[in-house]
DNA sequence: TAACGCCTTTACTCGTGAGTATACTAGCCA
DNA sequence: TGGCTAGTATACTCACGAGTAAAGGCGTTA
């Protein structure tokens, strides 16, 4: 109930009245993004393209003169959330130089992109609702996040700073611990994508045990 | 495409000839598991009740006779997977006497029963699927979870066995650590649940850093 | 062997939601 | 100012899936 109040049309390039942008991309981004809002809220499944338009302030065949189907709406949110990790994964910043500097950048970036609008959308949506080259292209791309995090796990071994674990369990603990934000996170919690970057890369880097 | 064989007809006590046994509990049962399987394989909404019965070589109405609707059902998945954490969280093995055993010994319970074909419905199935009050014990059951956690934390940082971390991160990272291990873990798997329980918990114990 | 009851099936209803055919409106160029 | 185009809305279709009504076995007991 006042479900459709709930998201933003203030973030709407159609508003009710008055001077509309006329930019399609615009437009388009704003469908993914108030898409991916609703996805979070409510859950794939139970978002119509019904709800999703009246959110915009338009009816449903407009949408689809911005997005080919639902699908390639869900892809692109996937898409948009994991190319942030990506982007972290592969820019380290110039000062972070031992694997553990890096790792710890990694994680900073991975905790934003988390706990951005898209957050939900990375973890909690199926593959198997994409079709199967869109499923491919997803399954790609966390594997290579994947990949990214054991090479520094061995990395760190190697340079002798961190203990010798088995670096796979290493990124499937990590990649689960930082997936899981998106199960508590709230905008108005009391921490920031920071402040919970820090605590943890502190837990896993230093462990629980005090000796 | 062959979706029909995966889900092993010889579970079912409707065997398609002979000797059907009697029991309603044991074929209510039988309809929970056929759908806990059937669920982790495709999802929730993508697994209909006719897809169920038909695994099950029955049709849907009789589906009815051992359960109210599908709610029930996801719900029934979600208890007897969520049972088993509570059980390892409050019978603890006598054996395990500081923080650290007992948190150890919970991390081994929570293995088990996430690798279970439970698992899936504990982690990935959404509350939103259920009615108010379904999804209010089951939100109940999760902060029991939660909370039992982060007291194992506390006491281990008070016994002087733990790090000061923050026990609400260390509950939420642990937590995501090991249901992640659904996304991942098949029962073909090298490792066995006990061996990844070894390892989350000499990760977490002992952190990264080699100092 | 007849009648009762439990179990199961066949054959529906009914709502919902993705996607579309078609008509309307407003700016734009000649 | 007349027609062209892009954008939007109204009003559908169509499939699918949850849930049900009613009829048909089959075993059990007398």
């Amino acid at each position: 109930m006042a479900a459709s109040e709930n998201s933003s049309p203030a973030d709407s390039p159609w508003k009710p009245s008055g001077d509309r942008a006329r930019d399609r991309a615009m437009k388009r981004d704003a469908v993914i993004r108030a898409a991916a809002r609703l996805f979070r809220e409510r859950g794939y499944h139970r978002t119509s393209l019904d709800d999703l338009a009246l959110a915009l302030n338009v009816t449903k065949p407009t949408l689809y003169r911005y997005v080919e189907n639902k699908e390639e709406i869900l892809f692109e949110c996937f898409r948009l959330g994991v190319e942030r990790i990506l982007a972290a994964l592969h820019s380290p910043p110039p000062e972070a130089t031992t694997a553990r500097e890096r790792l710890r950048a990694l994680v900073l970036g991975y905790v934003g992109a988390i706990t951005s609008e898209f957050g939900w959308c990375m973890v909690r949506a199926e593959d198997q609702d994409l079709g199967p080259e869109m499923s491919q292209a997803i399954k790609a791309a966390k594997t290579e996040i994947d990949q990214g995090i054991r090479r520094l796990v061995r990395d760190g071994i190697e340079e002798g700073t961190f203990r010798a674990h088995d670096p796979k369990m290493v990124a499937f603990a990590l990649a689960g611990a930082l997936n899981w934000i998106t199960h508590w996170h709230r905008e108005d919690a009391a921490l920031t994508p920071d402040e919970i970057a820090d605590r943890f890369f502190a837990l896993f880097d230093g462990g629980l045990s005090a000796t």
